[in-house]
This record gives structure tokens, sequence and C-alpha cells, in this order.
DNA sequence: CTGAAAGCGCTTACAG
DNA sequence: CTGAAAGCGCTTACAG
């Protein structure tokens, strides 16, 4: 069905053997005649021929390729990492797959396995406790693999995160900053033990202490999604009610967006708003959003340089933590 | 460095021959005792064997894995459409190697050729005139590839695509009816030839026809992203402006959404707006923006059916352009 | 400077 | 019911 050509065809046509087909077509050409060398190009050119990656991928186990898995592709987290790790590799002349694990830890092993079975040559993953194990068997054979997002008690490893503590702490001083007084968070839950949550909440509760305001934890309201609608209401009709509240990431942004709209309050005015992670339409709204930014382009690509690196020199077992800096833009939302 | 474990290992240690332990992997059990089944099975598990699909490509002649090639991956329409064709292809577990041309056909030939050099088995995507000697020299191998997006006067072959058409009349249509009668259009460049661009401004010039409306040029402004605001500022300097705007797409919305909110004009009172593509934040503005939404979901599905349909009849050499109906949804930036 | 041979890890007719 | 053998398209020591 394809365009067949092989090593052998050039081989022949060219009148050399293949392996010095194949010492030309990886530029060894230290011994090699200028002659024979224009032959093969020529003949190279004539034929079309186009070395089959999958051959060449079984004789020398690398397939210059990585494999990257996210927990949840809708984030513009992870869609903008996506496109930075692509960027570094795509220069390297590596590809990448991209997968979406959804949430589930099923899936997310079903990925791992056939990335694996593909021999992929990394792997990039926002990691899930429940695969732990089969992690820390990848990292046991010194199977290249990063970390993203999260970290997981139970396996070491090298890890590129966001300093999610010092993220709500810019939020806090900056509505603080702003006579916001009653400051509320809201998150997705923290049962599972996800990094970004816990971190998130825990630089919330530290920064209101720095203050001395005491922490309420009716202030507090992680909830799936799905329910974060009607969390929302009981959090406003509590008899002191916030008068600002952080958004812990996009997706509980546009739900508070939506509370607010529904209900009628005025941005800003009546309840001052950050939201952690950069959204497209920040500048645009009415008033505008002020978020905290995670540098997701800086971060995309020390992941896939760090992975590149480990797979290259396939030895350091570093299990060292980078922590990114959040950074605050002010908009008119938490503005009185 | 990897687990190596192969089948030979598995062979020897279950005490049979390499053949029959393929057989069992490719489920092939007619003839084989349920014996010597259970002991294969129980090797397996024991080594944790993992098949090296690169291997078994070599030999089948196909990966399980598609490459699907967007132009721009920053529209919301691509990853929506990619998100869909990955739901299709991993229920029939299929791998797929998402890739970004950054409307660049350079990169486009070099993704197209390392796709092809790693044995994909087919290929979606949204295709660049620049390269349609190269889809044309694979669709004469029969090589399966499906076109999303764009049509190629040079090269006929299975298409998606929106009714484009249709989607600028459904704009024009009802901005009329909510009494808006000068209306605009602004779309990216139509010198490339790109169809839906192409199409949008056709469908808006006989949509107005239709209600006998004259067409004014100074009306429609397709121009590269970084001139749009200085050409909506013409169009609204015009001695007669514009009361509405139709805006091509979701980057052209950004532009316009930009533009109206520095000039503080009253969205739906004083400038009427309907986008073609619908966004995540579209009713959480204030007002909420009127869009005419693409089936991005069906599309994608059918562009990965339609490609594996090819792939494994690995016959029929249709043409057939299917055209996806836009439908409107009506919000309150197109009411005054 | 170039070629013959072995081998990567599978699958698949075919023989028995 | 199972195995020996060939072969997929490359690369890589090694020999000359």
């Amino acid at each position: 069905m394809r365009g067949k050509v092989t090593i052998s065809h050039v081989a022949r046509e060219a009148g050399v053997s293949k392996s010095t087909v194949s010492q030309f077509l990886n530029a060894r050409y230290d011994y090699m005649s200028e002659e024979t060398k224009k032959r093969i190009e020529k003949t190279i050119i004539e034929l079309n021929y186009q070395p089959n990656a999958i051959a060449r991928s079984l004789k020398t186990k690398n397939t210059a390729t990585i494999g990257v898995i996210v927990a949840n592709i809708l984030h513009t987290y992870s869609t903008q990492v996506i496109r930075s790790i692509e960027n570094v590799c795509h220069e390297r002349r590596i590809s990448t797959i991209i997968c979406n694990a959804d949430n589930d830890p099923e899936k997310e092993l079903n990925y791992i396995e056939t990335l694996l079975s593909k021999q992929v040559d990394g792997l990039i993953v926002i990691p899930m406790k429940e695969n732990a194990k089969e992690y820390r068997r990848l990292i046991n054979q010194k199977y290249p693999i990063i970390f993203l997002d999260r970290l997981l008690d139970e396996v070491e490893n090298e890890s590129i995160l966001l300093n999610n503590e010092l993220a709500s702490e810019l939020a806090v001083d900056h509505l603080l900053e702003n006579k916001y007084d009653k400051i509320a968070i809201m998150t997705t839950p923290l049962n599972a033990n996800i990094t970004p949550r816990l971190e998130r909440v825990r630089g919330y509760e530290n920064a209101l202490r720095k203050h001395r305001i005491p922490v309420d934890t009716q202030y507090i309201k992680s909830v799936p999604v799905n329910r974060m609608q009607k969390e929302l209401e009981n959090l406003f009709k509590l008899t002191i009610p916030p008068n600002a509240i952080i958004s812990g990431n996009d997706l509980t942004l546009v739900e508070i967006l939506s509370f607010i709209k529904q209900n009628e309050y005025v941005l800003g005015k009546e309840i001052g708003l950050v939201t952690i992670d950069e959204v497209p339409y920040a500048s645009l709204f009415t008033p505008s959003i002020t978020t905290i930014m995670q540098p997701t382009f800086e971060m995309g690509k020390k992941a896939a340089e760090l992975l590149l690196d480990k797979i290259e020199k396939k030895s350091n077992l570093s299990r060292e933590i980078y922590r990114f800096k959040p950074s605050l833009i002010v908009r008119n939302s938490s503005i009185k």
C-alpha cells in the first residue's frame, strides 16, 4: 500500500551494500568516497526512499518519541504545558504522543502500557497515586520519567511544580491590601491528596495566619465541580459572608463567574476575586480578572529538557523538585 | 535499560515455541490446549512480559497509530476536534500523534515525513495548498488520509467541513431580525484561499443579497490579527459605521471584544455581535455572547471513523465532502 | 573504503 | 495441537 522502497532497493540501485547506504543515512561519511556518497544520494532521491523508523527503532532501541500523559486536558495549564513541551521536542526532532487520562487511573495505566509497548524513550506524567507502583517499577529500571504538577508521597522522582503556597499567599496579600478582609477559597476536593489543591489551601491558611487573621473553615470550599454552585450559595448565605474569593483554578473560575453573574453580584465592588491560572479572557472581562499566572511555558520547557537529558545520559537518578514562581497579574476584579 | 524480557524468554520459560506464544498473544487459541494456554499465561505474568509493539509493527506493517496535523492548535476548534478524534481512537485502541503545523507548510511537510517514517496507519490533516503535491502522492498510493476544515482545489479527497455559508447566513439572518441593519464581518486574510474564511465571507454576501441589502466592501475586513485593532478603528470611523459585526472565529473574537472594551462601546446596544465558534466564556460574559457553534464533536468523530474505515478496508477512494451544520446559540450580544 | 552476516523481537505460512 | 524457519527493514561490529 505504501511506497515500499527499502534500503535494499537503494543499495542495489546504487550498486553498493546495505551497510554503506545505512552509513550514509546516519551521516557517517568518514570513510566514504565522494563518488559513493553522491551515487547514494542520487538514488535516494530518484526512488523517493524514506527510511522506516520502525525498523530502525527495533535495532537501535530508541524511537525519538516521548509520551506525555496529563490528568485532564481541559485545563489551560495542561494545554499550555503540552505546547511548550512540544516546542522543545520538535526542535530536537523528538515526537510527542499526548494522552489524556481523564483523571482515571486505569485509563492512565493503560496509556502507560501502550506507550511502553511502543517503546517511547521516556514519559512526562501528571502522576496519580493509584499508579504509584507502576511509576516505582519504571524508575527502578531507570526508565526516564518526569513528574509534573503533583508530588507522590510514595514515589520520589524528578518533579516540576508550581510554588503553590506562594500562589495563595500572593492572592491573600493582594486582596488584603485592597481592603478585602473576609477571604474565601474554592478548590476541587482535597481528599484525593492532589498536591496543587492541598498546597493552595495550605498556603491560603498560612498567609492568613501571617496576617493574624483567624482561619474560618466555613470559608474553605473544596468540593466537586458539580456541587460548586450550591456551595457558593451556602458560602454567601453565611451570617458573615466573605467579601472576596480565591479561585483554585480555571475550571473553578468558570463556576464562580457563573454564580456571580446569576446572582448579579458586582465583581470587584461586592466580591473581590483572584484566580489561580491565567485565562485568555481575563483581560476582556468587565471588570477584568486578576489572576495568578503559572509560568507554564517555562515549566513545560524544563520538563522536556529534564526528560531529554535523562534519556541521553541514561543515568542520573535525580529526585530534585523544581518549584516555579507564580506571578500576580493585577486587574480590576480585586479592586473596590 | 528497560525490562527486556522478550517472547523468546517466555517461550523458553513456558517450554513452548515462540510461535505458540505469539498465537497466544494474538488470541488465536483455536488449536491450543488449555494447558499450554494456562502455562503461557502464567509465565507472562511471572516475567511481567510486555510485547514490543515496534517489532510487531515491523512485521505486520501496521502500527495502530494515526497522525493528526492541525494548522493552528490555538483555535478551540482544533482542540475540540482533536479530543473527539482521540475519544474514537482510544475506544478502538488506536493511538494518535498530534502535530501542530503552526500554519507553516514546511513544518507540516516535516511532520508528514516523520509520521510516515513512523509508519502511522493514516493521517487526518487540515491541508495547506503548498503541500498539495505531497497529499496527492499519498492519495495516489492509496495511503489513508482525511482532510479537515479546508478544501483544496488541487486535490480531491474525503473531507470534513462546516457548512460555512450557512454559518454566516444564520448570523446575518439573526442580526437582521434583531434590527441590526448595518452588518460588518471580520476574518483573517482571504488571500491564502483558506476555505472557511472564503466561504464565510461568501455566505455573508449571499445572505445580504438574499435580503436585498447591498454588500458594502468597506464592511468586509479580512486582515491579519495584528492589524485588526486598527481596521476595527477604521471600520467604526466610517461615515456610516456598522451597528453589528460578525466575528469569523474565536481568535478574531478576542480582538473584537478587546476593541469594544477599549472604546467603551456597549455590546448589544451599540454594536451587535455574533461570533462563529463557541467559546467557553460566551455565557459568562456580560452581555453574554451569541455564537454560531460548530458541531466539533461530531466532526472529529466522523473524521476518525472515516479514517479508521479507510485503513481497515484499504480500498475506497472516496472523494466525498461531508458538510456539518452549524447552530445558532442566541445570547445577549445580538439583542438591542 | 566497503560488504557479508548477524540480529533486533515479533508474525506467519507451512510442515508434521 | 505445536515448532522450525524465514523474514519484516534496518544497524553494527567485524573482516578485508
